[in-house]
DNA sequence: CATTTATAAATTTTT
DNA sequence: TTTATAAATG
């Protein structure tokens, strides 16, 4: 039976998506159409009898897999079950059932990258690394977090690394390696799994006999989103899953790889053909997303890039104003001129939703923010602070955590710090007396408490002593313990609650604003009704969790018009009628910290790229000129900005110039008009008071 | 001796 | 906003 909605896809699209059997490369500009052709492709598979459950569909983010799947579920009657999800969350779902071949526990737990950033502090303590000296530091848990794992997304030697990403830790490489060393050796004691690992233990299962065919039988197709995101592992994995089927497609553009941080190279698309042989390759190049004029501005920022991209989008989109650049005074003038244009945009007929925006990193919308507010106009903001980074959530979820796996380490010793009393060395001391972390490697003092109890059973029945205190808190704490390790076990629910009820006591002494946090803990508490099990509870959290309160289904901000404020990286995929970029500043973008090479500037180069092509009719561009030193303090010590190096002069004619007005009040102070001479900056210098 | 409190310093993007 | 060190406290 012939997918039915075919004539609403382009040639190169219906090729794409009425291919037959046998590998596809499909290299998709901005606004191509890609999502729709790929969502196509899944309806036209199942249409033709493919059944959903061996289509497994490979995505960038869980919004992307889930808008992929609804799309798809509207071209046919039943794809509730295809294999949709992040390369994690997919391998997670097949870990737990074949991981038993690879020697790995089925009840593992997994750690994102924040965890792994303590744990590898955990270390760094223990080992004695922790302390300044002759004035220079050790490197950070979250610079030896990203080390190990660029080191293992790109599989190269930890030299090499360092040498090319982080020189300034090269002097420690020693140091860095037994850190690594007990880092994977504790995970693999401790049955907890990281992000990396995920990826490396499908690889592993792909190469084993027998399990790696089972797997890789269990899919007729695979397709891979944003492929030029992928990195080398992900690459292996995907090679290893086609040994002996080749029905796979892969779809990205080269000219949107914004990951490279992340280990993702763009080899992986360049060499497609020549992994998979008889590889067809199809290119979308008809733009349907943006006007002309929004084209040719993003068109001549990638022609200054070091490597060329082939092809330049054409749209059929006539007409169209330029892009405007809106230069300001300072980053308050910013703020100021974005809200009366997101306003203006609305007064015309364009929503809150239908706006963005878009900014280099996570802290470069605090100052729009507090305008937002101030004016009144909701927003939520994309790949920002997020909920599940938050003190009290993680403390929520390290407890959960430690239920489930009571040799993680690490989550015991969050957990048992949270007592008035216990500090890291009596929680160390606790943990040893138990049987819990360090001690598993260490065969002498380990010896003395292996009886054969797991940590719970031992806490119950001879709980080590602690400070007086501490007693108190550290009886009730056993005490939930015992509650929700009961038998039956409680819902997941009823422990969050159980759980929550201990901390609420114990809130008030360690953060203000108690009453948020545990209006936090009652969403995830509801949250935590929606699930049957404890661990599925945990690893969603911990793959796909909640961006933020507002995540949470009910909130009464859901239906209303809310502006969106997002990262760029955060706002991959994504497309809204009037896009405003903020902070077009050399410093910014490129962001200072990535101008050591010509590789990492060029990544900048299509991060803005990828930012421009968000826009479908209106594209501004804002630069404010002063930059204030941060500090505490009144100062207003500041230097000026360039406008970004993506942008050179000859550029200059394909946007609209506009100068907001303080900023164009303060280029007439600073050439004098006045008759006798005398700087008219009075204004200007009462401004700044401000 | 261990914990808590206070003070000074630090650099981005995310599954 | 987090994080290492020093001083204060139990």
């Amino acid at each position: 039976m012939p997918y039915s909605g075919i004539e609403q896809f382009n040639t190169a699209q219906r090729r794409a998506v009425t291919h037959g059997d046998g590998p596809v490369l499909v290299i998709a500009g901005a606004g191509t159409g890609k999502t729709k052709t790929l969502a196509g492709r899944v309806a036209h598979l199942i249409a033709g009898g493919v059944p959903p459950q061996r289509i497994c569909l490979l995505t960038f983010t869980r919004r992307a897999a889930a808008e992929l799947l609804r799309r798809a579920e509207a071209g046919t009657s039943a794809t509730g079950h295809v294999w949709g999800g992040t390369f994690h969350a997919t391998v997670n779902r097949l870990l737990r059932l074949h991981g038993r071949t690879l020697g790995l526990d089925p009840d593992f737990t997994v750690i994102d990258q924040a965890d792994a950033a303590d744990l590898m502090n955990l270390i760094r303590v223990d080992l004695g690394l922790s302390k300044t000296v002759n004035a220079r530091r050790f490197p950070g848990k979250d610079t030896l977090a990203a080390i190990y794992s660029r080191m293992v997304n790109s599989r190269t030697r930890i030299d090499l690394v360092l040498e090319s990403h982080f020189p300034w830790c090269r002097d420690d490489s020693d140091d860095i390696r037994k850190i690594f060393e007990q880092y994977t050796a504790r995970k693999r004691a401790q049955g907890v799994l990281d992000y990396d690992d995920l990826l490396l233990y499908w690889k592993a299962l792909c190469d084993t006999t027998g399990a790696g065919e089972l797997v890789a039988d269990r899919f007729d197709h695979i397709l891979v989103d944003e492929y030029q995101d992928t990195n080398t592992v992900q690459a292996e994995i995907l090679a290893g899953m086609r040994r002996t089927r080749n029905n796979v497609m892969v779809v990205g553009d080269d000219a949107q790889a914004i990951y490279g941080f992340r280990g993702a190279t763009i080899n992986n698309i360049l060499d497609f053909p020549d992994q998979f042989k008889g590889t067809e390759i199809i290119r979308l190049e008809q733009n349907y997303r943006s006007t002309q004029p929004i084209l040719d501005a993003s068109n001549r920022v990638m022609a200054h890039a070091a490597r060329r991209h082939e092809k330049q989008l054409v749209t059929l989109r006539r007409g169209g104003e330029r892009p405007t650049i809106m230069t300001c005074l300072d980053e308050s003038e910013q703020s100021r001129e974005v809200c009366d244009r997101v306003l203006a945009h609305r007064e015309e007929g364009l929503q809150l939703k239908s706006q963005a925006v878009l900014f280099r990193a996570g802290h470069n919308s605090d100052q729009l923010e507090v305008e937002l507010s101030r004016r009144n106009i909701p927003f939520v903001k994309y790949g920002g602070l997020k909920f599940i980074e938050a003190a009290h959530v993680k403390d929520m979820i390290a407890a959960l955590r430690m239920l489930e796996n009571p040799a993680d380490e690490l989550s015991w010793h969050r957990v048992l710090q949270v007592i008035e009393g216990i500090g890291p060395s009596t929680a160390r001391r606790i943990m040893a007396a138990i049987g819990v972390g360090k001690a598993e490697n260490d065969d002498q003092s380990f010896a003395a408490a292996s009886d054969g109890r797991s940590p719970l059973r031992r806490l119950a029945e001879s709980p080590p002593s602690v400070p007086p205190a501490a007693r108190e808190q550290f009886k009730s704490l056993r005490s939930v313990i015992a509650d929700c390790m009961g038998t039956p076990a409680p819902p997941p629910a009823s422990q969050v609650q159980r759980i929550r009820q201990f901390y609420e006591k114990v809130f008030t002494r360690l953060y203000d604003n108690t009453t948020v946090r545990v209006r936090d803990l009652e969403q995830l508490e509801q949250l935590a009704g929606r699930y049957a099990s404890r661990a599925e509870l945990i690893t969603d959290l911990t793959l796909d969790p909640p961006s933020s309160t507002q995540d949470f289904a009910g909130d009464p901000l859901r239906d209303d018009d809310y502006l969106i404020l997002s990262t760029i990286h955060s706002a991959k995929g994504c497309e809204w009628d009037a896009v405003h970029i903020l902070h077009m500043a050399d410093g910014v973008i490129p962001s200072d910290m990535a101008t050591g090479n010509e590789a990492q500037v060029d990544e900048e180069r299509r991060l803005l790229y990828v930012a421009m092509t968000r826009a479908r009719t209106a594209l501004h561009l804002y630069f404010p000129l002063r930059y204030y030193y941060a500090g505490r303090g009144m100062t207003d010590r500041h230097t000026y900005a360039q406008l970004t190096r993506f942008i050179p002069k000859p550029d200059h004619d394909a946007y609209d110039h506009q100068t907001a007005s303080a900023a164009a009040q303060t280029r007439e102070a600073e050439t004098p008009t006045t008759a006798d001479g005398t700087p008219l900056a009075v204004d200007a210098i009462l401004r700044e008071l401000w």
